[in-house]
DNA sequence: ATAATTTAAATAACATGTTAACCAAAATAA
DNA sequence: TTATTTTGGTTAACATGTTATTTAAATTAT
């Protein structure tokens, strides 16, 4: 004999943020072993990716186009420039904030480890189908979006 | 002037490991201070609603089914034994395993929130529409078993 | 110009993710 | 049976997730 609320609670397999982790794990588990080899956290490695599209953001830029809270970044930014693949510098215009460039071995790091993500994205196309990639980042997309403007109005 | 490499490695924008992980946080952020406000994380709520759906499981077993690792595990059935939600109990036939129960105190703490999440889906539902979240769920279910069927041949 | 407020970033504290090492119980091999 | 291997679970060590607190610099208000 079940309540009314337990009912109508999704079991498991339909567990809408446990069905995105899964997919999440698998999309990266063959790509994760290409950074541990290099010492790289996921976290790290988005990063690494964020400042070679755009050299010289401070963290709060960082933060969010990595989507990583502030204080995870503050260590990640803080381990990155201890083995030299990154330099800090302080902004002329604002004190408070840093500016955060990629160093040559940075660079030379992301050269040997891009197309290891390049083929997995082959190989995921492959699998899967181009169509249906396209589909899936739409429909992610088109989620977050109407989550997210129905938010606007509660906060 | 930019590399091979470089050139085909997607923006950020495209990723799929961060699509994922801005669609499951914009699922989970109106949810979640329903879980704060029992002093229960995520992970936590997962094990409840795990044993709630077969009680008396073991480590192993919630591992696999809450989708995480034992340690972690281990460090949460810990917490949530001391805070009286489940009580764990030696097997019988194998000394090693632990089987895990929710204490009458953990199916109430379950009947408090289990309404909340019932809300987020009817929400989520309305938003998004039934139809694409139930095409996206069969789209993840099946990016996963293509992945994972090309994994074990070479694991 | 001084005080109050906001903002960028760091730190603290604790839970979780992750790999490796460890221990004891169980299963298997010899 | 005894030795070896496997398995269930814990612990260690370190990185990250998360909320709250703190500090200094910038902004705004008075």
């Amino acid at each position: 004999m079940k309540s009314d609320s337990e009912k109508a609670l999704r079991s498991f397999d339909r567990s809408l943020p446990m069905a995105l982790l899964r997919a999440r794990e698998a999309v990266m588990k063959k790509f994760l072993p290409s950074l541990r080899a290099h010492n790289l956290s996921s976290q790290q490695w988005r990063v690494i990716r964020a400042l070679r599209e755009e050299d010289g953001q401070d963290l709060s830029e960082l933060s969010a186009r990595c989507f990583l809270l502030m204080p995870s970044l503050s260590r990640i930014v803080q381990n990155l420039d201890k083995r030299g693949l990154i330099n800090r510098s302080q902004s002329k215009v604002d004190n408070r904030r840093s500016l955060i460039y990629l160093t040559n071995l940075g660079h030379d790091l992301f050269k040997i480890i891009a197309p290891k993500s390049v083929d997995r994205y082959e190989y995921i196309s492959d699998r899967f189908g181009y169509g249906k990639l396209e589909l899936l980042y739409e429909l992610l997309d088109d989620l977050v979006e109407k989550l997210d403007e129905g938010a606007e109005a509660n906060d």
